[in-house]
RNA sequence: GCCCCCAUCGUCUAGUGGCCUAGGACACCACCCUUUCAAGGUGGCGGCACGGGUUCGAAUCCCGUUGGGGGUGCCA
């Protein structure tokens, strides 16, 4: 790959944060299209445990969104850990070419002499102390005279007078870099050209600016991202807000809804909302993005999700559902799942469907023995009217029923209605507590016809009994 | 405090000076369809934060105000 080197650098936290996918889809599009590269950059220099682990867990999730480390844009992952001497290396280099210097001055003494001095922040006390290295002692970057311009490729150029940025620490007094040095060393190293991040970072980006100045190199190309914000307008984070991505795959999200709910954040495909990720890629623009922060929704998503579940075929919907339908924690035991019952009432499924999570207890009176008995809905519908003459009426009509179809079943209670001048979604609710247990639920005539004569007949019968 | 960013229906947004009586989607409401619940269809509710300019003409350009957010660490 010659072109455009993007590239997304999350820390190893345990999860992957739905902010970053957004981040990691638009450089996505942009490295796909471009005929560039997609580097993954593992940020772990506070990491200490269980690295390999997290590790896998933010490449299964970048996976899931459609970001395959197989893929010939896929670059990485590399680990920032690695490069430590690198990023010790720069800081020396700034020293000696005067761009930095060390300080021993700690955050007690620089607080104290604020005090005495009515100052805030560090005044660059130490810029011609001639210091060198020496237990405790940072190095600070010599912020110079002027002002930085970052040109944005979504904001514009955004103006900063150098005279409000303070010399911050490149090297900690025991020698470690500090993320923001980290960072350029390592985009350097890795011949990033493009930086694509949340807007989060857009007031340290003169700082990282000057540091490429200053080590020699032409800054990348900047673009920052309108934040993901929760109904507090706040960035989402993990203190309060849903934030991993893992966290919605495991609910039952389709990834496709997933990563087309997440471009529309911040920007807006062409034509409809929903649409495929190739029509998305070939579309993206940077231009397009947009300023402002988004509220991430999950009533929206909630939407797009339903959305893809009803385009899937009835085959798509049973292999995607099948993680819930055989999990132990499902309303049935495995064993009593029936594959081709369930493609069956698919399509009746799908429409009643939010998440891929729902369709076990939609089905579940299906493939339990006998069905969970709602006592509310019970007794609301039996307590009623003709409801109990209509079941007895039903279980007459559909022992000499010759024909067990959905079509047959129907309009021998359409009969059985008419006698008692009820209209069927008056007519139908017996027969369906009866064998469902629930007043709501899939058409009935159909989870009838699947669930066979004998069963159907033993629930209803079942039913007449325990109304005696 | 200081710096920076942002500002169109509740939400995501379209809109780049006349095509705007401001369009779409989600949510919400009503009706239709109907075998319950959904899905689907139709319709409705609802917005250019405010104040000044510029212009024949401003949601669109400029300034200010207000509001929101982000940053400002020997966190990342």
């Amino acid at each position: 790959m010659t072109g455009p080197r993007f590239r997304i650098a999350p820390s190893p936290t345990g999860y992957f944060h739905v902010g970053g996918a957004r981040t990691a889809l638009f450089n996505w599009a942009l490295a796909r299209r471009l005929g560039g590269t997609f580097v993954l950059r593992i940020e772990d220099t506070d990491a200490e445990r269980n690295q390999a682990e997290w590790t896998q867990g933010i490449i299964d999730a970048l996976a899931w969104i459609g970001i395959s480390s197989g893929d010939p844009h896929f670059e990485g992952p590399y680990f920032q850990s690695e490069y430590a001497e690198a990023h010790v290396a720069a800081a020396q280099q700034l020293v000696a070419g005067g761009h930095a210097y060390y300080c021993d001055m700690t955050a007690a003494d620089i607080e104290a002499r604020n005090k005495v001095e009515g100052n805030q922040g560090y005044q660059g006390w130490s810029r011609d102390r001639g210091l060198g290295p020496g237990p405790g002692h940072v190095v600070r970057f010599r912020v110079p005279a002027g002002t930085t311009v970052v040109h944005d490729l979504v904001r514009g150029d955004v103006e900063f007078d150098n005279a409000l940025i303070e010399d911050f620490v490149l090297l900690r007094g025991n020698g470690s870099p500090m993320f923001l040095l980290a960072n350029v060393v390592d985009d350097m190293a890795m011949r990033i050209t493009h930086v694509l991040r949340a807007e989060e970072h857009l007031s340290n980006t003169p700082k990282q600016q000057m540091m490429w100045e200053a080590l020699g190199h032409p800054s990348p190309v900047w673009a920052h991202l309108p934040l993901l914000v929760n109904e507090q307008r706040k960035k989402i984070s993990k203190r309060r807000d849903k934030v991993a991505l893992e966290q919605y795959r495991d609910e039952g999200y389709l990834p496709e809804a997933m990563v087309n709910y997440l471009m529309t954040l911040g920007w807006t495909p062409k034509g409809p909302e929903i649409q495929p990720w190739a029509q998305m890629e070939v579309d993206f623009l940077l231009e397009d993005v947009t300023h402002s922060p988004a509220f991430f929704d999950l009533k929206k998503l909630a939407a797009f999700n339903g959305e893809y579940i009803r385009m899937l075929t009835p085959e798509q919907f049973a292999e995607a559902c099948r993680p819930w339908l055989l999990a132990d924690d499902a309303p049935f035991p495995a064993d009593r799942f029936d594959e081709a019952v369930f493609l069956a009432m698919a399509p009746h499924i799908q429409p009643r469907c939010v998440t891929l999570a729902d369709a076990a207890g939609v089905v579940d009176f299906l493939f339990l023995a006998d069905p969970v008995v709602d006592e509310a809905a019970w007794a609301k519908t039996f307590g009623a009217g003709e409801a109990v003459a209509v079941l007895r009426e039903a279980v007459v009509a559909y022992d000499a029923l010759p024909e067990w179809t959905a079509d047959a079943l129907k309009g021998a209670l359409e009969t059985i209605g008419e006698g008692h001048g009820l209209k069927l979604g008056k007519t139908q609710a017996p027969v369906r507590v009866a064998v469902t247990g629930r007043t709501v639920g899939p058409p009935l005539f159909e989870a009838l016809e699947v669930l066979g004569r004998a069963e159907s007949l033993r629930r209803m019968r079942a039913a007449e009994a325990t109304l005696g």
